[in-house]
DNA sequence: CGGCAGTTTGACACAATTCAATAACAGTGG
DNA sequence: CCACTGTTATTGAATTGTGTCAAACTGCCG
């Protein structure tokens, strides 16, 4: 399907904002639209020619399998996030749609040559790219010396603060995008250890458990307190 | 000191390598060169209009000290990699020296506009941001799942790579250019592990410690092996 | 020589993993 | 609607890798 920028949620934030309108018709031209549902990839590690994209709504992840067969999850995209690996010949890592994903995609050809022709272009991509850095450094900072209690408070802290556009509060109700594998994937720990300490965040007053993946947050500065941030 | 790039080692690889003579001359006339000794901090989190450089020789580590106090390195940068936060008000992390190191060092506002003069350079600088991204998710994934061992053993497999200058061959021997503490700090282990791995590593004849700081690779293939990569 | 920073080694404690069993749930089809 | 099946989550008990604390050792520089 082609693109339909004037209705794009995303219009403003991602990348291609900075284009000026008839910039962004002649890219809208290259583009495409694609919808993918929980659990399906847009690009495998290993792809060559792995497609370029904007998140228009949903949530990506972003994960490498390791040498026994187990998932680590890298990064998660939110809508307006790029994904892309431009100067590599190949994708270092897989990309699945956490929940059902609209994108705005490329072929990595026709995105070199935009940003060839369009340097307000290439300096967006370098600003979210700085971006993404600070994130998983960000990530690494927690998962290397925090206790898993920690971690889990910090990752529902972000996922809490995610959740409300109002970047500075906290949503005070949300759905968990990810499964506790995948949490647990994240955080470098187990399933089990996630599901105890979930438990030990309920006991502690910090957070109430809706179902499965529905989060309350009862004592947002408590939350804050335990992830030691 | 004004810059001298026709003798500058990393003239060929840094960002800057991507300018014609002239526009490099432009910028030359911009910067200037900075020798850090060991231990010597460029910047330090939170520091306003922190420097933009390019390291020329020597090596860095960017680091991060959390609640309690304790350092957590995020990366390593080696020579012709670039260093500053573009577009962040201040800086997120500390960079200090490992060694002694020279750079060749900018204004931000400077730089700033030198990326808005050449598309080349933000190009250049896009890219080495990518490069650095995954080589922060390859540290993540590291430390995420792997063992003790596996990750010291990955580390020494990678501190040997760098050292033998054609990338795809391990040194023989290399001096390690961290000491327990921050070889501990990076892998997010604490210094007695380190310091008992690394004697596993020694009896499993992977390889042999020549001092304090000097490696010997008896078995690279083992020692990738342990690696689990 | 003494003092200091970095390293190694040992004994012990504990947080998180592992293994194992049960429970809640979401689909699917009768 | 309910039973059936696979997936995901919870809970428990035992194990273990790594951290913690403490002490001794090394090399180096004043």
């Amino acid at each position: 399907m082609n693109l339909q920028c004037e209705t794009c949620p995303v219009r403003d934030s991602a990348a291609c904002a900075v284009l000026t309108p008839e910039e962004r018709d002649a890219m809208a031209a290259a583009g495409r639209t694609r919808t993918l549902r929980r659990g399906e990839m847009l690009f495998a590690a290993g792809d060559e020619d792995a497609a370029c994209a904007t998140l228009v709504s949903g949530a990506l992840k972003v994960s490498a399998i390791d040498a026994d067969g187990n998932e680590q999850i890298l990064a998660l995209v939110h809508p307006s996030g790029f994904i892309g690996e431009l100067f590599a010949p190949f994708a270092h890592h897989d990309v699945v749609a956490l929940t059902e994903s609209k994108l705005c995609t490329f072929a990595r050809g026709d995105f070199e040559r935009a940003i060839d022709d369009h340097p307000a272009l290439t300096r967006a991509l370098l600003r979210r790219s700085q971006e993404d850095l600070l994130a998983t450094r960000a990530l690494l900072e927690l998962t290397g010396h925090a206790s898993a209690e920690a971690r889990l408070a910090a990752l529902l802290h972000d996922f809490a603060a995610a959740a409300s556009q109002s970047s500075c509060h906290l949503a005070a109700e949300f759905d968990l995008p990810l499964t506790r594998g995948e949490i647990a994937n994240m955080l470098g720990l187990t399933i089990e250890t996630v599901s105890r300490k979930l438990g030990d965040l309920e006991d502690s007053g910090a957070i109430a458990r809706k179902g499965k993946r529905g989060i309350e947050v009862l004592d947002p500065a408590l939350l804050h307190d335990i992830s030691g941030r």
